[in-house]
RNA sequence: GGGCGUGUAGCUCAAUGGCAGAGCAGUGGCCUUUUAAGCCAUUGGUUGAAGGUUCGAGUCCUUCCACGCUCACCA
C-alpha cells in the first residue's frame, strides 16, 4: 500500500528534507534530559523562594504543543509526561538562523529538546530561556487538535478531537491531545493496583490460569473458538477463571486470585466489550456472607486509593461506597419493585403470566430462572444506584453455587450493584461432587440442543472436586465497570484503551 | 438483528434543491515578554461509498459502509 499524504503532510515532509539538507537528523537516536518539565518548574520555584542567585539550568524534552512566533521572539509550550513548560526563544541568545529554523522547520507535534535557564516571564509563567534546541522526532501528520492554551495551569482546548470513532480507532491521537483521557487510564491503573494491594494484604496469592482452554465454563456465555495447528486441536478462549481457580483450592492453596482477560462472544454495548478484565478470587473456609463484608471493604479501599474518597461522583449522582452497603434479598427486592413474589410462581408458566401482568414481554420458552433474571434486570437493577448486595438466588441459574442448608431450591449467592449495573457476582461455592455432576446434567437438559449457552461437562473439574474441595467463598468483579465508576464514564469504551470496533477498509 | 440519528477542509462546525463556507491549523510577510498573541495576504474539498430523481443534489430517493443512541440479545 502506498501512503497517501495530505497537503499538510507533504509540507512537513518537505520540511524534513530541508532539515536533512542542513545536516539535521529529524530522528536522532538519543535524547538528553536533566529534569522533567514539572521538576524543572519546581526546581526554579524552590530556588526562587530560597533567594538563590545561581540560575537553574535545565535540558528539557517534550512534544511541541503551541507556538507563538513574534518576530525576534518566540514562545512555545512543550509537553512531556509530567506536564507542560513554556519555552522562550530570543534572537539575542540564538541568532537569526536558529530563530528562522525553529519558526519554519519545527511544527506542532514534533518532539524537541531544549537547553537553557529557567526564569519567570513578565506574566509570571515559569519558562525556559532557550540557549540551544534540538529536533528529537519530526511529526509528519498534524495532531487532530487545532489549538489549545494553558490558563492558570489548566489546558483549555478551543477545538478538540471529539469524534468517538476516531478517538477509539486512533487512541494514540486521542491520548496525545486529550489530557483527561490520559487521566482515565491513570485512574484505571491505580484501581487495579489498589485491588492487588488489597488482595495481597489479605494473604491471597496471585496466580495465572490458562486463557486457551480445551473446555470452557464458569459462566453462561458463548466462547470464541480458535485452533492449535500443530496439535490439530480446537481451543476456546476462556469465559471465566472459575473452574481453574477452584482446582487450585483442591490443590491446597487457601486464598487465590487472578486478574486477567475474559472473552465472551456476545453483543457489544456500552457495558460490554468482547474482551474485558476480571478479578476473581477463591477463599477457602469462607462463605458468601464473609465475601460480602470483604467486598465492601475492597471497593471502599479502591475508591479511597483512586479518588481519595469513598463517595464517588457518577453521572450527576453521588455514589456512597462506605460500608455497609444496602442488602436486599432477591425475592424481597422483586416484591418491592415489581410486586411479584417469586415464591408464588413455582413454574415458568406462572412466572411468564406474572411478568406479562406488569407489562413485560418475557420469552415464553425460557426456564423459570432465566425469567427471574430478566425480571430482575428489567425492574430491580435500574433502581440500584447506591451500592447494593442482592442475595439468595434460585438454584437453576447458579449451577456452581451451593444450595441453602434445608432449601435445595435456593443458593447462597449475591451480586453487587452500583449505578444501576452489575459490578460483581459471588457465592458460597458448590463443593459436593455428586451435586455438581447432577447440576451439570440438569443444565444440559435445561439448555437443550441449539441453546448457545449450553455448556460442555467438565469431567476433569468433577475429578478435582472428588479429591475433596473445602467449603469456600468465590467472587468475580468486572474491573472495566469498576473503572467506569472510578472515572465517571457511562461507556465501557472510555475505560478500555483499544476497545473493539468493527474493522474498516482504509 | 430492529428503530432513530450522525458522516462536509487536518480539527470543530455552517450552507431553503441554486457559485461548498467560517474559525483554528497550514503557507508568505510584519512584529524582542506572549499565552485562543495581534495585523496583512493566501492555500486547502471525490461533502463516507455506489446508484437514482432533477435543468441543477451536501440537501430528495435506494443500496451499502462506519460510528453513536436505543431496543432485542447477554446465569
Amino acid at each position: 500500500m502506498t501512503t497517501k499524504y495530505s497537503k499538510l503532510e507533504q509540507t512537513r515532509l518537505e520540511k524534513m528534507e530541508q532539515l536533512r539538507a542542513q545536516g539535521i537528523d529529524p530522528y536522532p537516536t538519543r535524547a538528553q534530559r536533566t529534569h522533567t518539565n514539572l521538576e524543572a518548574i519546581r526546581a526554579f520555584e524552590t530556588a526562587e523562594q530560597a533567594g538563590e542567585q545561581a540560575p537553574v539550568k535545565a535540558t528539557l524534552v517534550g512534544r511541541l504543543r503551541s507556538m507563538r512566533p513574534m518576530g525576534k521572539v518566540t514562545f512555545a509550550h512543550i509537553e512531556d509526561g509530567s506536564g507542560r513548560v513554556q519555552l522562550f526563544l530570543r534572537a539575542n541568545e540564538l541568532g537569526p538562523e536558529k530563530m528562522d529554523l525553529f519558526a519554519h522547520l519545527f511544527d506542532l507535534g514534533d518532539f524537541v529538546q531544549a537547553n537553557g535557564e529557567m526564569f519567570r516571564t513578565r506574566t509570571g509563567e515559569v519558562t525556559l530561556r532557550v540557549e540551544s534546541f534540538e529536533m528529537l522526532a519530526k511529526a509528519i501528520s498534524p495532531l487532530p487538535a487545532a489549538k489549545d492554551q494553558v490558563v492558570d495551569g489548566e489546558v483549555v482546548q478551543h477545538a478538540t478531537l471529539a469524534e468517538p470513532e476516531l478517538r477509539y480507532r486512533q487512541r494514540y491521537a486521542d491520548l496525545a491531545v486529550n489530557p483527561e483521557v490520559r487521566l482515565i487510564f491513570r485512574r484505571r491503573a491505580y484501581a487495579i493496583r489498589a485491588l492487588r494491594d488489597f488482595m495481597d494484604r489479605h494473604d491471597f496469592i496471585e496466580v495465572e490460569t490458562p486463557v486457551l482452554q480445551p473446555l470452557y465454563g464458569g459462566a453462561a456465555a458463548r466462547p470464541f473458538i480458535t485452533h492449535h495447528n500443530q496439535l490439530k486441536q480446537d481451543l476456546f478462549l476462556r469465559i471465566s477463571f472459575e473452574l481453574y481457580l477452584k482446582r487450585l483450592i483442591v490443590g491446597g492453596f487457601e486464598r487465590v486470585y487472578e486478574i486477567g482477560r475474559d472473552f465472551r462472544n456476545e453483543g457489544v454495548d456500552r457495558t460490554h466489550n468482547p474482551e474485558f478484565t476480571m478479578l476473581e478470587f477463591y477463599w477457602a473456609y469462607a462463605d458468601y456472607l464473609q465475601v460480602m463484608d470483604f467486598t465492601e471493604q475492597m471497593v471502599a479501599f479502591v475508591a479511597e486509593q483512586v479518588l481519595g474518597s469513598r463517595i464517588v461522583p457518577f453521572q450527576g449522582q453521588q455514589i456512597d461506597f462506605n460500608p455497609p452497603w444496602r442488602r436486599v434479598q432477591l425475592r424481597q427486592g422483586l416484591i418491592d419493585t415489581a410486586e411479584i413474589d417469586i415464591e408464588d410462581h413455582p413454574t415458568a408458566e406462572s412466572m411468564v403470566q406474572a411478568m406479562r401482568a406488569i407489562g413485560l414481554q418475557p420469552d415464553p420458552k425460557a426456564p423459570r430462572g432465566k425469567l427471574i433474571e430478566k425480571l430482575m434486570s428489567e425492574v430491580l437493577e435500574p433502581t440500584l444506584i447506591q451500592p447494593t448486595f442482592v442475595y439468595d438466588y434460585p438454584r437453576d441459574i447458579s449451577p456452581l453455587a451451593k444450595s441453602f442448608p434445608g432449601d435445595p431450591r435456593m443458593v447462597e449467592r449475591f451480586e453487587g450493584y452500583a449505578a444501576g449495573f452489575e459490578l460483581c457476582n459471588a457465592f458460597t461455592e458448590l463443593n459436593d461432587p455428586m451435586d455438581q455432576e447432577a447440576r451439570f446434567i440438569e443444565m444440559g437438559q435445561d439448555y437443550a440442543e441449539g441453546d448457545d449457552d449450553r455448556h460442555p461437562l467438565d469431567e476433569d473439574y468433577l475429578r478435582a472436586m472428588r479429591y475433596g474441595m473445602p467449603p469456600m467463598g468465590g467472587f468475580g468483579l468486572g474491573i472495566d465497570r469498576l473503572a467506569m465508576l472510578m472515572t465517571d464514564n457511562a461507556n465501557i469504551r472510555e475505560v478500555i484503551l483499544f476497545p473493539h470496533l468493527r474493522s474498516r477498509e482504509e
